[in-house]
Formats: C-alpha cells, sequence, structure tokens
DNA sequence: AAATTTGTAACATATTTTATTACAGTATGA
DNA sequence: TCATACTGTAATAAAATATGTTACAAATTT
C-alpha cells in the first residue's frame, strides 16, 4: 500500500479520536472507509509499531488511541505513512555519461528536499485534535 | 505517464537549455534519460501543447526550446505534467453515513491545497536556467 | 465452550506505468 | 528523386504496484 498510506491512516485515527475511550474494530472502521478489514489492521499494525494505538484482541477486542489527539500531528502520522513527497523520478537509471543523466536525480532531490521542508512545516502545525474538530 | 512526467519533462528541457539553438532529437535525449523514444515524443508533445518548444519533423529534425530558459520556471513545468501533488487518498468512496466517511475528502482536499501553494511558492523561484546551471 | 476479534501469510485481481512495435507523414541532401 | 532520418501517433504488450480476498491460528470475553 502506498498512494493511499496517509489518507487511511488520518480516516482511522480521525475516528479513534472520536472515540477515545473505546475500542473500535477493524470491521467498523474498515466500515466508514470502504476498504478491506485486512488493510485496516495492516495500518494499524504500523501506528502500534509507532506507539500512537493499542490494540486488543478477542471479543469485544479493537484498537485505541494511546494519547490524546492534540499530542498527535499531521507530520507524526505523515512521517508514519509516507517516505518523503517528490514529484517523481524517471524509472531507468539515466546515462551516466551524459551530464545531464549523470546528475540529474542529485538535482531532483536538493528540489524535492526543499519541496519536504515546506511541507513538513505546514503539517507540523496541524494536530489530529485540529483535523478531527473539522467533523 | 504519472510518475514520472515532471522528472522526465525537467530533463527533456534541461539538455534542450543547454543547447538552445539545435533540434535535439528524441533518441538522443531517450538516451540521456535512459526511456523510450516513443515516451519522449509524448512529452514533448505535451510541451508543444504548452508552447514551450518547437519540433521540426524530417531528417535533421528534432525539438528545441521556443523561449530562453530564464524565461521557464519549473512551476510551469510543473502544471504542464502534474496535477496537484496530494498524500493520496482512499480508493474507494467513503461510507457516506459515517459523519468522518462523509467529509475525510473535502478535509484532506483542504490540507492539500494548503500543501500546494507552499510547493507552488518554492516551484515559481526557480527558473529552468537556475536548474541547469546546477550541471 | 461459543463467539468475536486481532495478526498475518499467501494468493488473486485490478490498476497504473512503462515499453514495444508498427507505420504513415515530413524534410534533407546526395 | 530516392534513400535516409526524423516526428507523430495508435495499438498492443509487459511490468510494476496497489488493492482485495481467503484462510486460519491465537487471544479474549461472556
Amino acid at each position: 500500500m502506498i498512494s493511499g498510506k496517509f489518507a487511511i491512516t488520518t480516516h482511522i485515527l480521525t475516528l479513534l479520536s472520536k472515540f477515545p475511550n473505546d475500542y473500535l474494530s477493524s470491521e467498523y472502521i474498515a466500515g466508514s472507509i470502504n476498504l478491506n478489514p485486512v488493510l485496516v489492521r495492516k495500518e494499524i499494525s504500523n501506528l502500534k509499531k509507532n506507539h500512537v494505538v493499542e490494540s486488543k484482541e478477542g471479543k469485544n477486542g479493537g484498537t485505541r488511541l494511546l494519547k490524546p489527539a492534540s499530542e498527535i500531528t499531521l507530520l507524526d502520522i505523515f512521517k508514519m505513512t509516507f517516505d518523503t513527497v517528490n514529484l517523481g523520478y524517471a524509472k531507468n537509471q539515466p546515462n551516466p555519461d551524459c551530464p545531464v543523466g549523470k546528475k540529474i536525480n542529485e538535482n531532483l532531490d536538493l528540489l524535492y528536499a526543499d519541496i519536504n521542508e515546506k511541507i513538513n512545516a505546514q503539517l507540523s502545525t496541524v494536530t489530529l485534535e485540529n483535523f478531527s474538530n473539522q467533523f
């Protein structure tokens, strides 16, 4: 899963933030996202690895937040679900005998690094609580 | 072509900017990018549509810039090759009976719009000439 | 003990990207 | 004027990636 990871994780966390004391099941969450529950559990697995949620197995089990929504930023979610934003690369290795081919990816990297700085700054200003309050 | 469009087009334009008076063939350009010439011609077709380059058919034909590299910004390239940057959406339509599902995409859109503003601002500060001078 | 849920692997399908082939049309220049 | 070297574009194929499904062991509740 790549393209939907941030959106799905943000959706999951928004739901959890609405019921901070309940364990929500992957099936319930999947019903809101309209996604297979197995994929929801995979993203939750990632969130657990990052100590943002905890799960309880068995009957009446599910997942809940480990900390208040005010202490989670969208930048945190971004870091858990995205490598970096980029505007793409050509798939194949460019010609190393061409001055442009030799350095194109390096120079794109510099550009993309600048872009990511701006994005990170933006995302760090929004908490899950802020985001969730829009609903 | 989605993922490589910006990178490939930037690569093409960088090459053209190095030889502003020559018609470069799609085969030559493809050799630097290590990409099929047909795909290069497709991107060039897009550049022509945007009046950034012109092509000449026939023997000794090829493509060259229609204006100086100092008058083309990376934002121009971005607009020709990207819709908008986003951090993804879940693939399926979310549940409209859930308050979160109903508004998640709308709220993600707002967030992504903010991100795009920052990216646009950044890209508008770099000309093709600036970029090309790094090589 | 029965029911419900997570965790995870294995596999299947769908979608998107990239590559290839083919060939008509155009310009050059020997 | 004919061979050559290009562009333009459509059609198709292959590869890569994303998403979906099935299956089932393990955990917990009632």
